[in-house]
DNA sequence: ACCCAGGCATTGG
DNA sequence: CCAATGCATGGG
């Protein structure tokens, strides 16, 4: 076992609230109070401790994974400082201290992720996803690793039809594993090279594009303007559109799109 | 039996 | 160039 520091405030619960609220993720597995994920050929135990997370067990390659996983790339200290002069964001930010919002650790499981739930409710999205795990990715004691570029490639369309997704779903997330594309040097690239090179892709349009730059990269100024919880949290909340929204929230957008996700799922009595 | 849910490509005007 | 349409599943 290893102690993994995060910059304070860090509220593990709050942290990774987003693996149970829809029921379960079989990749990033909550069980007995810590989370459980594949690195490696290895299951990973991630528990709370004062002023980070215990993980077991850990090597240079886990505490690169699990500090991505936890959100660990986002400045949410700049972040506070900016918000506590703002509306409804800045008031989030304080009732959500310490909540910094888990990444994707891998690009492919980033995009596959995102078409999952692509026009479903977050509900259906993790059951279809959590069969597709099952069915192609590879178990190490409680969890499953997600399933690799090279399985979904191998995968038949009607396999995947048979997890739950659409066919024209399945057959997006088998051409992005064939698709000769190199996934992790996107990365290099800035925010508008990688819209422009990831919608060339079928099945990935900007909704999905954006969540990658937040989900994956964690860019600062990720917005996903389509989103439709987003654009009733951006209506209900502040009552503007989209992308007045987007402006008064610069340079911020990413941080502030996931408080807003999240303190309006949470805080009820404030939607 | 409906209807909606954190989209996208395709088709038809 | 914009509107309409089909998609598969889970929850209300």
């Amino acid at each position: 076992m290893g102690f993994l520091a995060l910059p304070e405030p860090y509220d593990f619960e709050l942290s990774t609230e987003r693996f149970r609220a829809f029921g379960f993720d079989l990749a990033n597995l909550w069980h007995e109070g810590g989370l459980h994920r594949v690195v490696g050929r290895c299951e990973v135990r991630i528990e709370a401790a004062p002023g980070g997370v215990d993980v077991t067990p850990l090597d240079g390659e886990t505490r690169r994974v699990v500090l991505h996983l936890l959100g660990g790339p986002f400045d949410l200290a700049a972040f506070y400082e900016w918000a506590a002069a703002q509306p409804v964001v800045g008031e989030f930010a304080r009732r959500l201290a310490g909540f910094r919002p888990p990444l994707a650790p891998d690009p492919f499981e980033s995009l596959v992720t995102s078409i999952t739930a692509q026009q479903v409710s977050l509900f259906a999205a993790f059951a279809i996803r959590n069969r597709m795990i099952e069915r192609f990715g590879e178990r190490v004691d409680h969890a499953y690793a997600f399933p690799t570029r090279e399985r979904i490639a191998d995968a038949a369309t009607d396999e995947l039809v048979a997890t739950g997704f659409s066919r024209a779903k399945a057959a997006y997330v088998r051409a992005l594993a064939c698709a000769d594309v190199d996934l992790d040097a996107l990365a290099t690239l800035d925010d508008d090279e990688i819209r422009a090179r990831l919608t060339t892709l079928h099945g990935i349009g900007a909704w999905t594009a954006e969540w990658f730059l937040a989900r994956h990269l964690a860019r600062p100024r990720a917005w996903p303007a389509g989103d439709l919880a987003l654009r009733r949290a951006a209506d209900v909340l502040y009552g503007l559109d989209m992308h007045e929204l987007g402006r008064r929230l610069d340079p911020f957008q990413n941080l502030s799109a996931h408080y807003l996700l999240y303190g309006s799922r949470v805080f009820r009595a404030a939607a």
